[in-house]
DNA sequence: GGCTACAACTGGTCATACCACTTGACCACC
DNA sequence: GGTGGTCAAGTGGTATGACCAGTTGTAGCC
């Protein structure tokens, strides 16, 4: 399988250089980066190079830039916004399986709630889309190939709820989950390969029937809770139920 | 009331213009802004302080660069994280009533499910430090003095649930209401005067009792539900209820 | 102690030159 | 006609050096 040979700029090697510090604490809340000539020279890049990147970081929300003062890293866990979950899914090498967590237990709650109310707002075309998609669903019972209809089935039902905040929540959620999304498919088998879940679902949307969508939306996502639940027990968590 | 004059950076000023664009319609998906050297010239800016924008426009999902081609217009919808969320909240000088509502939906959502995780996950400390914030809202009736106190509240209640996609959700709604935290404030104001109910939340977060935080949660967020939906009716929102 | 001026440092911007990549046109060969 | 190679023009990526704007600390004066 040959894949695009994608070439990092300077700019991106800085900024993955730079969050990679800051998000696994080796950078702390208020510390003091250098200057930008004396990192760039540290980093054997230029200054407009590194500005760039420190230009990114702080709309990351990972440090604060001030003319005239020093570049300081933020608290954070208190400013930054959803777009720096990516970063935190590796942090020296390995999996946070807290970020895991948080990414299936968050689509599990927007969903359920976009499903709600795309039974309520959705127009004719976006109610057949998702029943077109559900039952595109019937085609496999690979996950690999079931995840891609599933993304698009919940991207329509985001969509039909009207709710640009789910919206561009779940477009976060799954920039995170992409890169190990073979592993996702598979924790998600249950509920993928489930098309008379998703059928049924796609039939009380089209119904606007909202305290029932809600109610298999929610199962819909719940199906494959004990697999994932599990495999983060064996790679580390704790288990809380 | 005198605060800190900011003066706006060029590349702050390319990146507003720019975002302001492509939200608004102006510019569509795939299409093509001019190349640097031109756009640099027109805008009246060098073009590191233009890069410096267009590296954060392509970070905030919005364009995608490629070395040696153009740079392209997203279907912003399907990439942009959380994050643009306050960039779409005023368009055209204009509030959307969509972000606005879509951002009570959500917090409803995430505030609920997060007391719920909070009750079986928080730590002892957390639990304290949730009661101390709920006891701090008898300190005043006045809507402005209570939000800050409301959202120490919220965030120790998500800060104790463990997840972390919460806490950064949680981050960027509250950087897109920040500006008309007035407003917002006085939206909610049968929420935040309503010490009582926050108190038995705490206490049933205090007390473990995971079905019954969540219920009080959802209680506590939905106070001000009838207020904040009349008010976006009033200016210019469907009622689809 | 408070105020002012200055120097040193920091971030912000600009201009210029050059490098790396992409695209299209053209040519040669099979 | 299809494929591969070369070249030119254009685009993005980077570096260097100079200068501007803002911040902070220090010294001197009253």
């Amino acid at each position: 399988m040959l894949t695009p040979i994608a070439r990092q700029t300077a700019t991106d090697s800085v900024f993955d250089q730079v969050a990679g510090e800051i998000v696994s604490g080796e950078l702390g809340p208020g510390d003091i980066l250098p200057s930008e000539r004396a990192l760039a020279t540290a980093l054997g890049v230029s200054r407009p190079a590194l500005r760039e990147a420190l230009g990114r970081l702080a709309q990351a929300g990972l440090v604060q830039i001030r003319q005239g003062g020093s570049t300081q890293v933020t608290n954070w866990n208190d400013v930054a916004g959803l777009d720096l979950l990516p970063r935190l899914l590796l942090v020296n090498g390995e999996v946070d399986v807290v970020v895991v967590r948080s990414i299936f237990e968050m689509r599990e709650v927007i969903g359920t709630d976009a499903a709600r109310l795309c039974a309520r707002r959705a127009d004719t075309a976006t109610r057949e889309r998702i029943s077109n998609e559900a039952g595109a669903m019937s085609i496999s019972d690979d996950p690999a190939e079931l995840a891609p209809i599933a993304l698009r089935f919940w991207r329509q039902v985001i969509n039909g709820s009207g709710n640009i905040a789910y919206r561009m929540a779940h477009n976060s959620l799954a920039v995170t989950y992409e890169p190990m999304m073979d592993i996702v498919a598979e924790l998600l088998r249950r509920e993928l390969t489930d098309v008379r879940a998703h059928q049924e679902l796609a039939a009380a949307i089209a119904a606007a029937d909202e305290p029932r969508a809600r109610e298999l939306a929610r199962h819909v996502l719940r199906l494959s809770e004990p697999d994932w639940k599990s495999a983060l027990i064996m790679i580390g968590a704790q288990d809380d139920d």
